[in-house]
DNA sequence: CTGCATGCAAAAACTTTGCACCGCC
DNA sequence: GGCGGTGCAAAGTTTTTGCATGCAG
């Protein structure tokens, strides 16, 4: 069990309270507000702390800043690659672990999904002619 | 489709041989034996025209660089985290867009599903009291 | 006091890009 | 000759890290 600091704490915190997946900037611009003096090297290094005990689950993207979510069950995740929103997306079954371990002679600890398209918004935006 | 160039050409035919997903770096060392004068910005380039057009796939990777797969069908990644090692999963019914879709009011056009743990190689050479 | 956490800034790691030149059609 | 592609190097972006200081137990 990690141990507590002020600012860890703080992090987790704020985070926790977030649905939209704020990059390591927006976290360290928000929290300068209530703690002017943390530095984005804290934000960094409690963020990849706090992801490394699953206390929160670290984003992958392609191209931009990593994200970071406060909800730890394996869940996918939605970019949209027009407006660049990510959500999280519901689906039954998202944890695909037992059946990618039936054939695998290693060990399956963790799973990231990710898919790529048009958020509800952007698909009502684009219409034809656009 | 995708116009040809010389180096474009090389660097699809040589990913296409390749089962390790290499990264941009090791592409670029390994295409100087047969292309002394290709630079790391023309493979980098071609890489994201190719993957662009839906010819080879970006695997995305937390930290590390970006590795690169000739297959374009949607199949999981696994990511060993001793090794670091990136192999191919064989699982059934690896494309859970249907599924994914049917909730979601957006379209979804892509999906990246990434596992995470001990490769069989790592699992076997790790004992009690290592 | 002791040790971990922090702030700050520099550096690292990876990728993109501007520009002049080259080669193909 | 025109146009896209290339090589080179510089710059950009994101993240990590070294170090002196600070704070809590």
């Amino acid at each position: 069990m990690l141990k507590h600091s002020k600012q860890r704490d703080a992090i987790f915190l704020f985070l926790a309270d977030r649905k939209d997946h704020p990059t390591a900037e927006t976290i360290y611009l928000e929290m300068k507000k209530d703690y002017p003096n943390i530095s984005l090297g804290t934000v960094y290094r409690n963020l990849n702390l706090l992801s490394q005990q699953n206390e929160i689950q670290k984003i992958i993207s392609d191209g931009g800043p990593d994200r970071f979510d406060p909800n730890t069950k394996i869940h996918p995740h939605f970019f949209c690659t027009q407006c660049h929103c990510v959500l999280d997306l519901k689906m039954d079954e998202p944890d695909m672990t037992p059946l990618a371990q039936k054939e695998f002679l290693g060990t399956i600890t963790g799973q990231k999904t990710y898919f790529f398209g048009l958020c509800p918004e952007c698909k009502n935006n684009t219409r034809k002619g656009d």
